[in-house]
DNA sequence: CAATAAACGAGACGGTACGTCGTGTCTTTCG
DNA sequence: CGAAAGACACGACGTACCGTCTCGTTTATTG
């Protein structure tokens, strides 16, 4: 992220830029803020932007990177549908809140810039696709989900729903939304006592 | 869309100015084209685009509508799992394609503009979430899925994991990821004859 | 000034153009006021202007050139230098008043178009200095004026430093300014006993 | 003529674009030429000019100013009327060439500005009109020109002839105008002998 | 006295330039 | 030597008018 000495760095600069650029993000939102604003509003030459970052939605990733804490991380109390509905409701709280405008600037900023959506999956996405992962698999061990299936198949069938609310916008992301996720990612939609239904077939079938 | 008279409109330029907003994503992406190299394009002038749409995301998406003919549709063959994985089939070669660029594009523009928003929801997606809404309340009248169900949870649920990945470039969108959403979406996670587990309850248990 | 056939024309078109071009040359001054603005509110159609008229500078010709009476007209006293007086006096309340800002904006429009400069001498100009000409003449006859001088030269003498104040701006044009014209131009600025001073020599001499 | 800082200022920048103005001029005309031409022809992005300039009017105004050096200064051999033959011949020169076009030009666009026409006047007739005074201060002294004259106001009379003949453009500026307006202004036009005329006095008589 | 062709109002059209904004680079000055 | 400040070349913005070009709709002869 950079091709200038990194011990000479000033701190002052990087703090106030990142912290800039959420402020702005958040009174602009992400598509009418500018590296200028930013650099203005940081009490930063436009350089010393330039300098460290390739562009605003990378910066906004770096901010939006150190500001999440702990919400994300998923509880094992043993009984991983109460534990993701505990997780999934503390991202649902971040989505609905200015953490959803740096969310959607981000994955909007991405789909013009490949590397910033490699970074953004790297950086974001991935360690918490994966630790939701890991505690699938404990609850797999435990027999509290079928042992057949695609752990990261199942954590996107689970946050996708939420993104899609947020970025499509038909309804807005709520809390009511997990439950009715999880109700049916952990029951299925087959009518009950036919759970070998055709879906279930990898081919189909040509009678 | 307008406030001109919609009479003296020329067809010849509207037909223009959507094939060149077509061409002009393509080669350089939804982020990088502009007003001015679509006017260019489409041997226009700039005010004729003004007059007729409030932004480049408009134009697009009108653009977009006109393109898209009966390959999402739903078959009804009687067999409502058949019958999804052939229409999101269909949808997974439209993402993978042009429209893909398209529909990224005009998903990323609606991060910053409202209205585009909703007209993309009314247009666009809102007419295929009815669609496939009809398509499994036919299915669970003919005792194909729980008839207790969210139809519209569950086309979100169908689908949302397809956006997931063109948006958050995690994984390309894929057949092969078809055929997953169904298989778990049909027979849900819990392990084999605990489909009564705890995520169905509607309230967390408190032992 | 047409190519159509002006037997078919519609004097209260006409009318009503020629009115409006005056009222936006004076609300708005030459140089701001556009053949839109003079068709609206005209409450005519652009092409209604464009087809009698080549440019807006013409229209103000025209309309210009209706509105001036009698007042640049030269009486005849007797006294050459009483009705020049009375005549420039007249000259400097036109330019003073509104129809200055139309001659003004008509000369600076002039300077871009060497047709209209044409037809504004042909038509405003032109005529006028010859009426001068000609009170000059008999001013000559009864031994008011030297018989030798160039008449056109005189009146150029006598009504240019009226044009220059107005265009430079250097002072207001005034009716003192009149007054001291005549003075110099009658009396000469040679000292007393010296008319034949060395600015008569044609050739300049070379002792 | 500026708010941006002028130290930082870049002179080649400024340079190039007073060159383009001129040529510009020359070539299509003031009314023709445009801000967004001569910044291309300078190599320059706009913003340039409208930081330092508030119109192309301005520009061209520095820009000649620039140009003119020695060419309109007074010479004093201790004869006026030849030494007013020789700047005046001068001045005629640089009328009748590009510098004529750049005048009356500017001359014209002063008319809807009036911030311009006062920095022309300022920068560009006033100081010529105030080197004539003197001179013909001189003159007055030497017993070369009557005592009671105003000398601004003869000063008006021998150069407005010449604008008067550009602006309008009657009949082209010209040497031997220059010895027709000197030969009127130092003998005036009464008839020989009788110099204390009607004209010269100030009230007009009501006999 | 129709009919018919022109001028008319309205305003959309393809263009050009406007004056502004933001980009990313560069240069100057300071600590 | 990094950083602040901001000028620079550039390109796009969205708007205003240009002059041309349909559109129906008067209007005013002329067949």
């Amino acid at each position: 992220m950079t091709s200038a000495n990194p011990q000479r760095r000033s701190e002052r600069a990087r703090t106030a830029i990142l912290k800039a650029v959420l402020e702005a993000c958040s009174e602009q939102g992400y598509g009418s803020m500018t590296m200028e604003g930013i650099a203005k509003r940081a009490g930063v030459g436009k350089q010393t932007i330039y300098r460290w970052w390739p562009s605003k939605g990378a910066v906004l990733q770096e901010a939006l990177n150190g500001m999440i804490g702990a919400e994300t991380d998923f509880p094992d109390t043993g009984d991983i549908a109460a534990d993701l509905r505990t997780q999934m409701t503390r991202v649902v709280a971040l989505l609905e809140g200015e953490i959803g405008t740096y969310v959607s600037g981000l994955i909007a900023a991405a789909q013009a810039e490949p590397e910033l959506a490699e970074t953004m999956v790297a950086n974001i996405f991935g360690p918490r696709v994966e630790a939701c992962r890991q505690r699938l698999e404990r609850a797999v061990r435990q027999g509290q989900i079928r042992s057949d299936a695609d752990l990261v198949g199942i954590a996107e069938l689970l946050y996708a729903p939420l993104y899609y609310r947020m970025l499509l916008r038909t309804r807005p992301v709520s809390t009511e939304q997990v439950g009715q996720i999880l109700e049916l990612v952990f029951s299925g939609i087959a009518p009950t006592g036919s759970r070998e239904v055709a879906a279930a077939r990898p081919e189909r079938p040509g009678e």
